[in-house]
DNA sequence: AGTATATACGATTATTTTAATCGTATATAC
DNA sequence: GTATATACGATTAAAATAATCGTATATACT
């Protein structure tokens, strides 16, 4: 519980990597994938996903790859997430709520307090705290 | 990704209620899970293990049930969810690290250093912030 | 003593979520 | 036109969670 998934693990992993070596040339999903052992095909698809968010670009063809294309202290955590996997919060019923409890529940209040307080953390915490 | 487990979930709504309504009373796990709508023996299990660490005291046999007998203002949250859900962290290599991908990874110091955080959050969080 | 009503708990099964792979299409440098 | 990239829907595999089953034990009450 309150674990990040390796979607996202993977996604810093190879965000950190476009930060440190990618400054000046793209840098290919097999060279990431194969230097931290990611299975291929799943970390192209979070660089697709995270270059739809305009975090990174593609480049296609021989000699082609990724770039970041957006500042990483201007990436909220919360953002990185949410692109990767969907809304973020404790509970589902902080978003929707066709909970069939819910007109019994008795701690959706104090969760939903505690949601936000989580959801300040992370949108404090920036990309480049993690990539830097 | 950050979510409570239902078993989280349910332990809460079933302190808050011995909070409220088990001041003298016993309070029964059909009582609770009929309220509810919680699956009957998982409640069970999930008092049972509260009890194990000394946060509620079971008695037994009719008119049985369950009280709370810790102060719900002196039980951080990180311990109540590792209770119920084991270390908490947002990656396992933060407490054992039979990871192989170890010696590439990148991001291991600057999670460990969110991690201090989130439990540090977690450790200012008291049950109380929950069921009250 | 016997019965009804509780908790205790190991073991199993079901369900859901997450991870990984497959197959095919498209772009482009040489 | 061929080699090397990304793009992406669809499927399968694996792991984590949730729920249930079955049996044992405790105890209040008659």
């Amino acid at each position: 519980m309150l674990k990040i998934t390796r979607k996202v693990e993977y996604a810093l992993i190879a965000m950190r990597h476009l930060q440190n070596e990618g400054k000046n040339k793209t840098v290919s999903v097999k060279e990431i994938s194969e230097k931290y052992s990611i299975p291929r095909q799943l970390l192209a698809k979070i660089l697709q996903k995270l270059g739809k968010h305009n975090i990174v670009k593609s480049i296609q063809g021989p000699a082609g790859g990724y770039k970041i294309i957006r500042k990483s202290s201007n990436i909220k955590m919360t953002n990185f997430f949410e692109i990767l996997e969907g809304p973020l919060g404790l509970m589902d019923c902080y978003f929707e709520s066709n909970c069939e409890q819910l007109n019994n529940c008795n701690i959706r209040i104090p969760i939903n307090r505690i949601n936000d307080n989580i959801r300040e953390m992370f949108n404090k915490l920036k990309l480049s705290d993690i990539t830097y």
